[in-house]
Parts: structure tokens; sequence; C-alpha cells
DNA sequence: TGAATAGTGTCTTTGAGACACTATATG
DNA sequence: CATATAGTGTCTCAAAGACACTATTCA
């Protein structure tokens, strides 16, 4: 993985087919709301409005090196779980010229993101605060359609493991499902329905920090996105 | 829409940029055996196998368009369902150059797809003989993975009803269903199941034709995608 | 009237959801 | 010992799946 951008030796908002960019939506838990992590606008368009970080993808460069590459450019994060969301086109996007833009989104834990961003460079903006009104381009649009596709994923795989620390408490996981789906669970139905899906395992330790009654912790027994029934 | 192929300005497999091509998974149904339409390969490393129809997008052309007219130049047909899949890159996908190909999928029932199409000029294989012996580039991997997206639709949505001709009996429904899920349903369990859904409705027609006792003919009652819960 | 396919109902099991009390640590 | 949060069990209802016979048309 390289944070060099990539150089070009021609003017690629003149040639006879569309350019091709990468976008990326990274979504943290901050503060118990969801928010998505956006940059200044670097033209005319984008002008008192905040886009997504994204970039041109280079020659030779993979749309997977090209979402790391602009990730740790603007982040400073890197290894994180990401997936591609869905490639937007349509006329007048942008203003340079044609360009196509191939969208991923990611979900970082707060303690992982807080201590390699750096928040003078970039904005955390809670989700539901996000409209064509302070996102330029489509970009809100593109957002939304990531905010679907993290519901999805919340209730049918277990990617909410990429959001949480290695250890947690079954209250600190029944939270990140109720912020990030927008509903309430009840606390015995969310207990056992979780348990008995096996994605976790019961460690040996508490968590005397949050609560009066200290709390078991767990941990995600599948390293790898898996796909289960939840909720 | 138009069957004009763009013109390109420069020599695009040279550019510092890659370049985008769509590529299209047709499915359809023939002699109970799900298929997908290929074309010959146009090049060294496609000699002597086939390829999914695809071409390069045009300068002010969004990807819905192109695919449309790729869809119309190498099969005749147009105005059917389609949906994005994915958008495929890798170094050494294509031996032309860089070349990142965004895929679409598409379901075609059997007359509409036999009354269009040229079967001279394409060919016609069943799924289960696509492989990468038989098929050029990464292309067989963009068609598993097309099915499995086509399975999950099949799943969860109406989209069986592009497959279907405008009336059918819950026979023909159920058919469909096990080809492409491939598995065997019980007659009973399926049709309570499909008609508490509420997506057909019962017409007063019967199909005399293809069995003794004539079955009563239904229609969909959506004419969009829509999401349901099914089997 | 026999062959072929359409069409129908019940029982069992499983999972989802509603719901209220006890257990444990801290100050 | 009061307070705050962790942790637990039962009942009801709905949907999924197993399962076998009757109805209708045609040759």
């Amino acid at each position: 993985m390289s944070t060099l951008q990539p150089t070009y030796t021609d003017d690629i908002f003149k040639l006879s087919i569309p350019v091709l960019a990468v976008d990326i939506v990274l979504f943290t838990l901050y503060k118990d709301q969801l928010c998505v992590v956006l940059v200044p606008g670097r033209n005319e368009w984008a002008q008192w409005k905040l886009t997504l970080p994204g970039g041109i993808i280079g020659r030779g460069e993979t749309l997977d090196e090209a979402a790391d590459r602009i990730l740790v450019r603007d982040t400073n994060i890197a290894g994180v779980y990401k997936e591609q969301l869905y490639t937007f086109s349509g006329h007048n996007r942008d203003d340079r010229g044609d360009v196509i833009s191939c969208s991923y989104y990611t979900l970082v834990g707060a303690q992982a993101f807080l201590s390699r961003i750096d928040l003078t460079k970039v904005a955390l903006v809670p989700y539901d605060q996000i409209s064509s009104d302070t996102v330029a381009y489509d970009h809100a649009h593109i957002i939304q359609y990531a905010y679907q596709r993290l519901q999805w994923k919340m209730e049918y795989t277990n990617v909410v493991r990429n959001i949480l620390p290695l250890q947690f408490s079954l209250r600190e996981l029944q939270n990140v499902y109720e912020i990030v789906l927008d509903k309430t669970f009840d606390k015995r139905n969310f207990r056992k329905k979780i348990l008995s899906l096996g994605m976790l395992i019961e460690t040996n330790e508490y968590d005397t920090e949050n609560s009066k009654r200290p709390a078991k912790l767990y941990t995600f027994s599948d390293s790898e996105l898996k796909i289960i029934g939840i909720l």
C-alpha cells in the first residue's frame, strides 16, 4: 500500500472516456451517534460544502488499492473492514467533467478512529445531519445508500464486530445495534438471540467501569464477516 | 437509446487512468436450464473462449445507458429488468491493458428472449457448464457472482416476474424457483407461501395446453421490484 | 375408465416477541 | 442499605415444513 498519489500524464478530464474515482463512506460511532467522516470540498461546486474522501484511480491500481490509498491519505486509517458499495454515474455529477464514482464504505471503532485521525483536517458529521444542503455533489445520496447497506449488514451479518473493541459487554453490543438500526430491543430477547447465534465467546473478564454491577465481557468468535440471521 | 458505438479520440488503452467497461450477465431459462448469453471473444486472450457481452463506456454516457446500449447491440433486447452487480478490478484482468469492469445482470423470459435474439451471433450456455475453461478473463467469476445475487433476489424479492410471461400457472412459477434455486419445494407449502405474500393475482383464465387438468393462471400484482420474504 | 396433472388441510416444530423479577457491586 | 445496572425464564403467536388424498380433464 502506498500513500503516493498517482500521476496523470494526460488532462484526464478532457479524454474521450469518463474518469473513474473512488469515494469512501467511513462510518464510526461517536458519543452514541452514527457519524460519517467528510472533508472540505476542493473546488467551486463543492464550495462551502463537505464531500466524501475520494480520489481518481490511477493506472495499474485496483479499486481496493485506491480505496486503501485514499483512506490512508485522508484519515490515516489502514487495515480496516471495507466493502464496495455501488458505482454511481450520471449526467452532471461533477463540475470537472465526466466522473464516475465507485463507492466504498467502512466501519471503524471509535478508539481506532480517534487515535489515528486528524480532526483538523476532516469533519465528523452525525448521519442525521447529512443532506444535499451540507454535502456536495451526489454524496448525500451515496451516504444514504451506504447507510441502508450498513443496516442490512447489521441485521444479517456479524459486521458489528468492526465497530467494537476486542472485548465488550452485551449492553455495549446492544447499544451499537440500537443506534445503527435506530430502534430499541428488549434486553432479554436481544441476549437470547445474540447468544443463540454463536457469534460470541464469553471471556472470564468483567467491565467494572461503566456500571455498578460488573458486566461480563465477550469477544467475537469469527474474525471474518459471516452471514447469520439477526434480529 | 442509441445503438451507435461511442467514438474514442485517444488511444484509450495508453492513458494514465484505467478504462471502464460494462459487462452484462444475461440470464434466461431455456429447456428447464438456467442459461447465460455469451459472445465470441474478440482478441488473443479470449481466443477459443466466450465472453460476456461488454464494451467500453463512452464519455457522457452513464453506466445504465452503456448497459442498455451493449444489450441492444449484442442481443437486440431492450427495456428489460437489469441491475448493477459489482465493479471488478484487478491486475492483469485484460490483455489490452488496465480495464475495470462494471457488471450488470439481467433476467429475460424465454419468449422475449428467443423472439429478439440472433442465435448465430451469441451462445446460450447453461450455467453449470460455465467455468474458467470455457469463459475468458474473469468472466466465469463474474457470472458466479451474478448467480449468487440472482438466487438472493429470488428468495427475497419478486424478481421472478421478469422471467415469466404475463400469465402463468403456479406450477410454472414453482419450476422457475426450483431451477434457479436448485432445490425442490413441496407443492402445498409452496402455494400456501407464495399466495400469502400477496404478490400474485388470480385471473379467470386457465392453461389448457400443458396438462390434463387445466391450471389456473396468475399475474403479478406489482409491476416493480419489491422486497418480500420468500421461501 | 385410466392416466396425468391440479388443487387442497392438518399437525408439529421452531423462532420472535411480550413481559417482570432477582443478583451483584458500589457508595 | 439504597441505588444502579447485570442478568434471567415463560408464555403466546406466527410461520415453516412434513405429509396424502381428492378433483378435473383428456384420450
